[in-house]
DNA sequence: CATTTATATACCTTTACAGGAATATTCCGA
DNA sequence: TCGGAATATTCCTGTAAAGGTATATAAATG
């Protein structure tokens, strides 16, 4: 499974897009985590081993606490790969678009004609 | 389910994916995906239909055949929500970082001793 | 009209995964 | 060293979802 498709299944879970979302402010601890979120502590951990397996988080330990921070790396990529659409959204695509179909019917027509 | 939760988790099945990024590149009809994809014809529909439901993609019945196609609104989204973590990776934010950390700390303290 | 082509749906089976509860582990402090 | 707090792991169970096969639907074509 890629690299993309790891971290869009990681994050595709409600409660960890929660989880992620929470990080942004700054690095938490499992149990803030989960009193924040009304989650279980079990799940948050789990939920955490999932991010942290898809590089989305990193954990520091700091006595009895685990400290969870935010890794920005699979983040950017999938930033890279959403940005590899903004052509769809930067006008004048539709009229291109348009024109490519319209072009691909006379070519279409001229192979029958064969 | 939110929308952005939507988005990520039609995204997040790897075949479903592998659909968008053909499409980035243009329209298709239904055929032409399953062949490209190697799927069966009905997985190719039924992805397709999951991909609708998420709003990721519209379809233009054109006779025999319906053609499908990209929109755009919800990469939007989900480029905003990526762009909601640049602060990140735009750097010296690791020190402000272990700064707020070491803050928590403090006041950590300060109440553990009242 | 009958047939063929393109697509959607239904049904079945298997598997992945999330939540809940109980238990193991690790580390601190008395 | 013992007890307690914070966290991880395990086991169980239910459910959602994906693939495969067969079938239904719709439109073109002869």
């Amino acid at each position: 499974m890629g690299g993309t498709t790891t971290t869009l299944s990681a994050l595709a879970e409600p409660n960890r897009l929660r989880i992620v979302e929470l990080l942004r402010d700054g690095p938490l601890t499992v149990g803030e985590i989960a009193d924040r979120l009304g989650l279980g502590q079990p799940q948050a951990s789990k939920h955490l081993r999932v991010l942290s397996e898809a590089g989305l988080v990193e954990v520091h330990p700091s006595a009895n606490r685990r400290i969870y921070k935010l890794r920005p790396q699979p983040l950017q990529e999938l930033e890279s790969w959403v940005e590899s659409f903004r052509r769809l959204w930067e006008e004048r695509f539709d009229r291109l678009d348009d024109y490519l179909l319209e072009l691909q019917g006379k070519v279409r027509k001229q192979e029958d004609e064969k």
